[in-house]
RNA sequence: GCGGACGUGGCGGAAUGGUAGACGCAGCGGACUUAAAAUCCGCUUGGGUAUCCCAGUGCGGGUUCGAGUCCCGCCGUCCGCACCA
């Protein structure tokens, strides 16, 4: 064995090995207990990023686990191909988005094969190919047939310079971030999934999924957000009616005002005949359709000049037509209760309407004023008629039975969660395979003449569509009547291809989407791993897709996914330089010289620096380098590193373990030049470890045998809970404790036991030395057993308090009563000495922890 | 704005309500070496009148024999918000 380990030729060595042998092809009809291992599979934006090192490494460490348990495990990687980068590379290099895509796979695939993950190439994806979105179309068709998908009207970020639809993320500041045009939000006619006939289901569901994230599931239930209120009407002074809904019923005494969404019919019958109204209603149209830009926008309001009489005081309250009312929830039309709801607060005090407190701590703060904002928590209720004195809860079923007695409201349940729209103005995606026939309406192209495919030769010279602007591709004949019509161009949100790719890996014939049959064998995924920020919508999708085709009959399963794992970011120090500006920045930005000694920030990429002791320069120049905050790794902000790279220079090994080290997976980890560095030394220490090996090496060392075995059972513990972190500190305790122990029988089993430990976190390493044991490849052996009566300690150190502070430590027998502990602990020198003769008090004892003495 | 999380040494973090700082990184000292690298050994929360004592887990309160952990109120940071994936 040289004294070496050495990555770059291992590396390749045993890939290939595994490649040969196709260790890692999961067996269909295998007869072992089954376990599906799944990364949430990559957008191919070209390089592989260090984030999905950091997932993949995740799984790849359970999923070579799982198969030393004598699983037959199911781990395969596929591509979400479709999506907006392509389309803008396409507009700003001018390459087809296929092409681009393509290549951009071959060399992912390459940099993933590079880091030895135990895959099964065999069963790849790529959304983008025919192949797999026909099977979707396909589905599609299914699910309209169920009556689950439909045509609306619906909102889209509309740019009247290029006349194109914008992604939310292409409005920055309420412009177009091409044109710099001010955006308007436009109506479309566009496709829609039910996934609010699943929001019971899919609520319910949550109480199944103990496996998932607490905080995920908290997430999605308020996203789905069922809400118990009243929806009632006020007769209106002409003479129409208003539906509102509302969640405060037991508010309804503080109502001051009513309040219509801009495209609500009141607000747009109103603008028939006031032109202040309609020029209103325009200005509310400006800006995106994001939630958050409408809530934190400033609170402007209408005045209709209507009256809407309260249905109990019989009061006329004025009718707003207002920019924060959302039309897409409950009826479009709220009360306002400005004392206990914060819009209604700062809408109240902009334009002079009264505030009134109908919900109090107690009956005598019932004149209490409020304190510049609304108070929206619990109480009971005041000023507030035949419901004073009553807790908010009473309050409300109270005005539910009054309101339902009377015959102007009744209770109802409300959902946040809206339906699931799925139309893009976009090429680079799934065609929606309808026809829209002028005599037949919308008509499903016939599953026969799937699939639909994209036209390859598409201009992006200009914004907008290509499909819809094709010169042919949208010609087609009616299925139904045979007259010529035309192809539907909107194509599917690319959620809709990651809400069965998990599917599909699983089993994947050429004449259907999946066989049910190895549906039901291989799901739910045991173990999902992938980012936070797919907690509500990528993965409420999946569960939605997944439960509308067990409800047509296509699957059994219900939830795709048993276990869910989120993890956090890798993170890296930005670096940045100040420098005067250049004589052509000064030029472009009108600069004069006086203004122009002020420097310009630039970020440097960690190739660009160096360091010399605490001090971090520029390497090109020598100036001195501004070291900034530890932060999410992002292209503007230079704070990147190429997995390649870090392959090359340290092996595949290194970054495996960097990416399992220190960090709790679902917390961030801070990428590190130094902590690279110790995880190669590591890789070598190791490797000098395993060259101590010798089979011929007598006698017993007990204290090495229970290290051995403790670390085992308890890295194996970590690992299926997912605490690589864990894992791998203790890995260097057992390492340590191997290093200082005489060489003996115990010590040449315990380095073994290690090698195949660390065997899924360092594969190459791990083959390269196994390969001089002659036993074959690691990647098919089994975990090590481990021998119960070797976990338990005969002694245990256990701590002596007085008044709950540390004081000493005795070591006594493990399970020693509490009779002799607490002998023990008042015999102690230290404690006798603060006692002072003094008698305890009490005496708090636990066995095998501690003795505190309370004086 | 709404919803969700997180906060412990110079850094990443460990700790079923029971010895705070395991393990790693960085740093310092030493051994080996002509020298360097590599490797090995030791030290490393702060303060003090230093074999000992005091303080200490973002801030302020509380529960408890005992709180990093539980409760209440703040502060700060991060993530999601329906057309980014």
């Amino acid at each position: 064995m040289s004294d070496r380990f050495d990555p770059a030729r291992a590396d390749i060595r045993w890939q290939a090995a595994w490649d040969e042998a196709q260790c890692f092809r999961a067996d269909d009809n295998s007869p072992k207990p089954r376990s599906y291992v799944l990364e949430m599979f990559p957008y191919p934006s070209g390089r592989i990023h260090i984030g999905h090192v950091r997932n993949y490494t995740m799984g790849d460490v359970l999923a070579r686990y799982k198969r030393m348990r004598g699983h037959e495990v199911l781990h395969p990687m596929g591509w979400d191909a479709f999506g907006m980068p392509a389309e803008n590379a396409a507009m700003g290099k001018g390459v087809h988005p296929g092409g681009w895509t393509r290549e951009n796979i071959a060399n992912m695939k390459a940099q993933l094969k590079r880091l030895g993950f135990a895959l099964d190439w065999s069963r790849e994806i790529a959304t983008c190919e025919p192949e797999y979105y026909g099977h979707e179309q396909a589905l599609f068709l299914d699910l309209y047939e169920h009556g689950l998908v439909y045509r609306k009207e619906s909102a889209v970020n509309w740019d009247p310079v290029d006349q194109t639809v914008l992604a939310n993320e292409q409005v920055i500041d309420g412009r177009g971030w091409r044109s710099g045009a001010l955006v308007e939000r436009r109506k479309l006619s566009q496709w829609f999934l039910k996934i609010t006939d699943f929001a019971d289901e899919l609520l319910e569901g949550l109480g199944s999924l103990d496996k998932w994230p607490e905080k995920v599931r908290t997430m999605q239930e308020n996203w789905i957000g069922k809400s118990q209120g009243m929806q009632f009407r006020f007769d209106l002074s002409n003479g129409e009616q208003l539906e509102v809904y509302t969640t405060r019923p037991d508010t309804i005494f503080g109502a001051s005002f009513v309040a219509v969404a801009a495209d609500h019919p009141v607000a747009q019958s109103v603008a028939m005949t006031n032109c202040d109204a309609a020029k209103f209603i325009d200005l509310c149209k400006q800006g995106g359709t994001t939630a958050a830009e409408l809530e934190t926008a400033e609170k402007l309001g209408f005045d209709t000049g209507i009256g809407a009489k309260h249905p109990i005081t019989g009061e006329y309250l004025p009718v707003f037509i207002a920019n924060f009312v959302l039309m897409d929830y409950g009826t479009g039309a709220i009360m306002a209760v400005p004392g206990h709801d914060q819009r209604d607060f700062e809408f109240a005090t902009k334009y002079g309407l009264p505030i009134s407190r109908v919900i109090a701590a107690s009956a005598d703060e019932a004149g209490k004023p409020f304190d510049g904002e609304a108070e929206a928590g619990d109480g009971i209720c005041v000023n507030s008629g035949f419901i004073d004195g009553m807790p908010v809860a009473e309050g409300k079923a109270a005005v539910i039975a009054r309101a339902e007695a009377e015959g102007w409201g009744e209770g109802k349940t409300v959902w946040r969660l809206r339906d699931w729209g799925v139309s893009r103005q976009r090429y680079w995606g799934t065609p929606i395979p309808f026809i829209h026939c002028e005599v037949c309406g919308v008509v499903p192209v016939p599953k026969k003449s799937l699939p639909v495919t994209l036209p390859e030769d598409v201009d992006f010279s200009v914004p907008g569509n290509p499909l819809a602007r094709h010169p042919t591709w949208k010609h087609a004949d009616c299925p139904q009547c045979g007259k010529p019509a035309r192809r539907e161009t909107d194509t599917l949100d690319t959620f809709v291809d990651s809400s069965w790719y998990f599917l599909r890996f699983a089993s994947q014939p050429d004449d259907k989407p999946f066989d049910p049959a190895q549906i039901a064998k291989w799901l739910p995924v045991e173990q999902y791993i992938g980012g936070i920020e797919h907690a509500i919508l990528h993965l409420l999708y999946a569960r939605f897709w997944t439960r509308a085709l067990a409800r047509i009959g296509k699957i059994e399963v219900k939830e795709p996914f048993g276990s869910l794992f989120t993890q956090g970011m890798v993170t890296h120090e930005t670096y940045t330089i100040n420098r005067p500006p250049t004589e052509e920045e000064k030029r472009v930005f009108g600069w004069t010289d006086e203004a122009a000694h002020e420097s310009i920030t630039q970020y440097l990429s960690p190739n660009e620096i160096e360091r010399r002791g605490e001090q971090v320069f520029e390497k090109a120049t020598g100036r001195p380098v501004k070291v900034g905050r530890v932060i999410k790794m992002s292209k503007s902000k230079k704070n990147v590193v190429d997995p390649d790279e870090i392959v090359a220079t340290y092996g595949a090994d290194a970054i495996r373990w960097f990416m399992l080290s220190d960090s709790p997976p679902e917390r961030d980890l801070p990428w590190s030049e130094a902590g690279i560095e110790g995880c190669a030394r590591f890789v070598q220490r190791l490797w000098r470890l395993f060259g101590q090996f010798d089979a011929s090496a007598e006698g017993e060392d007990k204290a090495v045998d229970r290290k051995a075995h403790q670390t085992v059972a308890a890295v194996a513990e970590d690992i299926e809970s997912l605490g690589f972190n864990k894992a791998v500190a203790r890995i260097y305790e057992l390492a340590g404790v191997i290093e200082k122990a005489a060489p003996s029988a115990s010590r040449s089993e315990a380095i073994r036991k290690l090698l195949l430990l660390v065997s899924p976190m360092m594969p190459h390493l791990a083959e390269e030395a196994y390969a001089t044991f002659g036993e074959g490849l690691v990647a098919n052996a089994m975990w090590p057993e481990v021998d119960p009566s070797l976990l338990v300690e005969d002694e245990v150190t256990i701590a002596i308090q007085v008044n709950g502070k540390l004081r000493d430590t005795e070591v006594v027998a493990k399970g020693l009563d509490k009779g002799s502990l607490e002998a023990v602990a008042v015999a102690n020198a230290k404690v006798q000495a603060i006692l002072s003769g003094a008698t305890p008090k009490k005496v708090i004892v636990v066995p095998d922890r501690l003795v505190n003495i309370v004086a």
